[in-house]
DNA sequence: TTGTAGGCGTTATCAA
DNA sequence: TTGATAACGCCTACAA
């Protein structure tokens, strides 16, 4: 009933009220040319006192410029995400950018349609976590002038920035880690081998089983997900009655491990020492507290936003694969510090 | 170089190829009026041999209409916000609208401006976990025409659509439990009182305990968050030696007590019983497994995306509140099932 | 049932 | 430095 003015204000009224034209109210909006100093704030007044917001959705079809960005993620459910994806939104709040989110549930066809509506939506660049290894269905994107930004897994073959850690590096440190301790018998939980991150780590696991030829490799690859790891766990403790030590590759995964552990009434980390990945909020929570490879997932994210908001400025600067470092943090799941 | 053909295609080039007016493909592509069935399926043909897509920003520009949901939460970083929005993705991904994300960071100031960008940026609605507890400031969205929906914190004084659980009755439940098991010195860590969620759940512990006056309540705030928990567990650990259980009103923060507890050397359950809120992944991984309030976040998603839909789509219908069931799993962290 | 034409709010071109 | 004007791609009276 008394809402008679929420008649949208637009560059029309702006100029009207101001006495100029809308190509100089735009001007000002825009921050642009050369307008006059006195006029720009005398123009400014007006758009306050008005309160005036500028129309995006004519600005993009004006101009085809948009600040927004899509982000799509294999897994959203995995608290991994949670914490890059808030680094993201950080940067991106602050650059002045929308952030439009998407889970591509690890299915490839629904990943591509994410894609195709990002498209659709006019997003000024996207980062990914891809679904798949190859790149291949990625270049319509591409073509369309959208650049990408893959962050965590990497697919081969695709010429993109990107951001991840330093997966066999991060894998190999840990197994070191266990072998050091005097482990002999060390299982490895990985994850689907065409996720480029479960790969790698578990390349980095047999490369550190490599300097030590006695010790044989021991792997079995879930999911990613805790289920898997449960799963997981209980197949190598009911194939060998000597492993002294767990490798996992995932966080979720590592959940799943402690489940079965804790059903078998296996203690840790006197009957076994255990590894995770991903530094989350519940590792200190464990009773013992839990060593993990931790990954600077929210500064991860931050740096994602930045490297793509830097390739949209800037489309011809070369690509950047950007590595970020890992750090094995010791707690008491290995043992060693529960006597101190 | 070779990217000759990515001029866009538009309604004009389709209704050339087609042979029709612009008027007609606009009506095929809103698949609208009367137009004859047989134009139409050329019509489409020519959509697909072209691979034509409309244009949204346009689209909106002149209808007035966008798919287009904000989802703006107190705090993005808390693990049952990624359920929770995991459910709202999935909705709004099926029902063919993005998502745009936004974090107030429990912050006031950030809350209102990032109300202020989801409306530049033009959304149908808005699904909100409110940072204040009165609804003032959310009255200018409203006049705008969009609505809100609020998830899990409700303000008051607020004539919205809202989706929440019954954290009265949830705590009170909890609470009981305890009395039931026997213990007679029960904390409470809550959390900030502006939070509805924080204030109703106190409610409920405290209406739990007047029917049984012989227990004196003992009550510390904390942030909702991990190190919040910590310090009020504590705080209540210094100063009380005779505190036999404590009800934690947060995921987070039950991370905290934990936290706390495994320093002290204190049992769980055996000299401390623990009630936790939210069944979060690591509730079965930990030893005991956690006894927890459990709410329904994926579900909660879905039918908040669903009932912001159905308000856009209807605007006049009657406002609803929907209380989700929360169920009381009990685990092993109050005791009792350890010997079986 | 189909077509014509004007305009949504902005910006870019051109002229003044 | 500023203004008039024509698009951007689409939708929707209105006319046929």
């Amino acid at each position: 009933m008394k809402n008679m003015n929420l008649k949208k204000i637009t560059v029309h009224d702006v100029a009207k009220q101001a006495g100029v034209s809308t190509a100089t109210v735009s001007r000002v909006i825009n921050d642009n040319d050369a307008v006059s100093p006195e006029l720009k704030a005398h123009v400014r007044e007006v758009i306050n006192e008005l309160g005036y917001r500028p129309n995006k959705a004519a600005h993009h079809l004006r101009s085809g410029k948009v600040k927004r960005v899509g982000v799509l993620f294999a897994d959203i459910r995995n608290p991994f995400f949670t914490s890059v994806l808030a680094g993201i939104e950080n940067y991106l709040h602050e650059a002045g950018y929308a952030l439009i989110l998407g889970n591509s549930n690890e299915d490839a066809k629904i990943e591509s349609m994410q894609l195709q509506a990002f498209l659709d939506e006019g997003v000024a660049g996207i980062i990914l976590s891809s679904v798949t290894n190859s790149g291949a269905q990625y270049q319509q994107v591409l073509d369309a002038g959208i650049p990408i930004l893959a962050i965590d897994r990497i697919p081969r073959n695709l010429k993109v920035d990107s951001i991840s850690i330093d997966n066999v590096r991060a894998a190999k440190q840990a197994a070191l880690h266990l072998i050091n301790l005097g482990h002999e018998k060390i299982a490895f939980i990985g994850g689907p081998e065409h996720i480029s991150t479960a790969y790698l780590r578990k390349k980095g696991y047999l490369e550190a089983l490599e300097e030590h030829p006695d010790i044989k490799p021991v792997i079995e690859l879930g999911d990613f997900r805790q289920s898997g790891g449960y799963q997981a766990t209980r197949n190598i403790l009911a194939a060998h009655n000597d492993i002294s030590a767990f490798l996992v590759a995932n966080n979720l995964m590592t959940l799943g491990a402690l489940q079965a552990f804790n059903e078998k009434r296996i203690l840790i980390p006197e009957q076994i020492a255990l590894v995770g990945f991903d530094d989350m909020p519940w590792a200190t929570s464990l009773q013992p507290p839990l060593t993990v490879v931790a990954q600077p997932t929210y500064d991860m994210g931050k740096i994602a936003a930045r490297l793509l908001l830097d390739r949209i400025k800037n489309p011809d600067s070369p690509i950047q694969q950007v590595t970020l470092e890992t750090e094995l943090i010791i707690r008491e799941s290995c043992g060693g510090l529960r006597s101190a």
